[in-house]
DNA sequence: TTGTATGCGTTATCAG
DNA sequence: CTGATAACGCATACAA
């Protein structure tokens, strides 16, 4: 196994090069103070040695991480992988580094995640959603750590939003449904327990249904996670009500695939018997037959303004702007008007 | 704005109980130390100060950060979502927290974020496939921290692999081909540059062609990134060869995905006209239709021997061992034999 | 059982 | 332009 040598230090470097650690921490933060030829020298031996700084001593001497985290959800399908990808990018362009954690949906579990990162020295946090705690935000607070909530928006709530209107989205497009002439709607919603997008979601259809005098009461709802399995199951549930849904509005894509799997499994046809909707148009949504009308959401942008806002909270230069992303509906073939009685 | 309180330390909580740092500090570390009475005085205080232990700081000390790097070279399609959730999981359940990176299929950037990672201190390390210089492997051995390679199984290389062998896999989909009769055969492969997976599926195809008497080099390939749409173009100019491929074997479902959208727009019927198959049986595989025959790949099962693997090389508990994970090809309706001439 | 003292590897302040 | 040296917050060997 040969002898247990250990990293170099900035000591190790500072030996080498026959200058003393501050000489050395100054050639590698900013080399401009240090003049040119032992710039050199130290340089080349931090080259030879391969020398890499230790990221906890930085931090705790300078007390700043560069390090940005993030609590998604989940990184099991793709609803956050496309804007977080995104947001990581942008990160790093600015010399910041992305943590990720994903909480499955659980609130304990999102509130160690969260205590965790702000230990680790996250300069800034990234939530989805406002649903949380106060207790949460208070804790963020205490400890200085700027914080932006995404794929959601509401310009009046702390922390400040990077996102969209899913209520006003998702209204968007139950009107469109209503429209084509649909009266029995389903919905097959994500939980809404501590997800305010999935509740935004729904709001958005009911409030569509009562604007167009449809009673509200007659949605027929089923809630479940976000898994393609689910969706299937829940679709198939909805086909034996009676009278039976002549539209199937999902929370997500994920869950329309799965609506639209069963569909084919049952040998109902969509989008004659029975129409489909998704939201977020992720790449499922384009690929699955008939392809999904939904709602497109800009992840990308979303992603890029949320780590640039984020970064300039973190950089003092901003208190926290909401901004709002919009979405737009697309329409592919999986939406039309209900079948004649 | 309110006084810039900062963060409680674990000298402010030893004051506020009366007692000393260490006390504190064994309190939280190893609580059956301390006698009961003043471990509940402390750890009321920690309660009521919001105290949070400084995490550069314990590294430090410690010299132990129970923090796992993973760097995947994309989070922007289902690939590594499976397998990473689960290796997440697990590490959680065993007391270490996961750090992800992802460097967009870019061995520089790679190199850059494992540097990161190991200058967090970042006590072991998830790597996928083998492919990249022989320095990276240098630097890892050279600051001690164990490595682990997923998604790939070689037990001759190091580092130790978790996987599953990417050739043999494929070349037993390409016997299932030939088999059911085709001889004009396509492929898309991810690119093959610094993807050891994506080699050594290309691999597979040639060899079970070699074997079955066919010319390897008639196999019709093209190399792209794992993007659908590029999955859809390269189906595109298969289609316009002569003689026409009467099967695209793709590198991934991604690209399956993305052909069969491509096929269904040209009004060419899979796989009665063509056949197409897929690899890895993501969730997309089982939506699309036809539905992907494909090589089903146990990613949970993989993520969570990798962990386990991981975490005890990490506490020496071993040398690093490679596992060998089984896939099996699911046949969904995606292959057919081919249309008569 | 508890306290004291030291070191971990940087950065940053302050002299030289 | 460069060199001492004091933090930074915690764990731990050693003493009491």
């Amino acid at each position: 196994m040969g002898k247990t040598r250990s990293a170099p230090t900035l000591n190790d470097v500072a030996k080498a090069s026959g200058v003393s650690t501050a000489t050395v921490s100054r050639c590698l933060n900013s080399p401009e103070r240090v003049i040119e030829t032992t710039r050199k020298r130290v340089l080349q031996a931090v080259k030879t040695l391969g020398y890499t700084p230790n990221f906890a001593a930085q931090v705790m001497a300078a007390n700043r991480s560069f390090t940005i985290g993030a609590i998604i959800p989940t990184m099991d399908n793709a609803i956050f992988a496309r804007g977080l990808q995104e947001f990581q990018d942008q990160l790093r362009e600015s010399g910041y580094t992305l943590l990720v954690s994903s909480s499955a949906y659980d609130p304990e579990v999102e509130r160690e995640q969260i205590r965790t990162l702000v230990a680790r020295g996250a300069d800034g946090l990234l939530l989805i959603g406002h649903a949380r705690d106060a207790d949460v935000y208070a804790y963020l607070e205490r400890h200085q750590v700027p914080s932006l909530v995404a794929w959601s928006y509401d310009p009046h709530m702390h922390p400040p939003s990077v996102g969209f209107g899913n209520a006003a989205a998702m209204g968007e497009l139950a009107q469109s449904v209503i429209s084509a002439g649909h009266r029995h709607i389903a919905m097959i919603s994500g939980n809404t327990q501590g997800n305010d997008r999935a509740q935004a979601r729904v709001e958005g259809v009911l409030r569509a249904m009562d604007e167009n005098g449809l009673d509200a009461n007659s949605l027929a709802l089923i809630e479940t996670t976000y898994e393609i399995e689910k969706g299937a199951e829940a679709f198939d549930q909805l086909m034996s009500l009676s009278p039976r849904p002549t539209v199937v509005m999902c929370g997500n894509d994920v869950l329309a695939a799965g609506a639209l799997r069963q569909a084919d499994l049952m040998g109902i046809s969509v989008p004659e018997q029975v129409s489909v909707t998704g939201f977020d148009d992720i790449e499922l949504a384009e690929v699955v037959s008939p392809a999904l009308t939904t709602v497109h959401v800009p992840h990308r942008e979303m992603g890029r303004k949320a780590a640039r806002e984020l970064i300039a909270m973190v950089e003092g230069k901003s208190e926290g702007r909401s901004i709002c992303i919009d979405t737009r509906l697309v329409n592919r073939g999986s939406l039309a008007k209900p079948p004649r009685q």
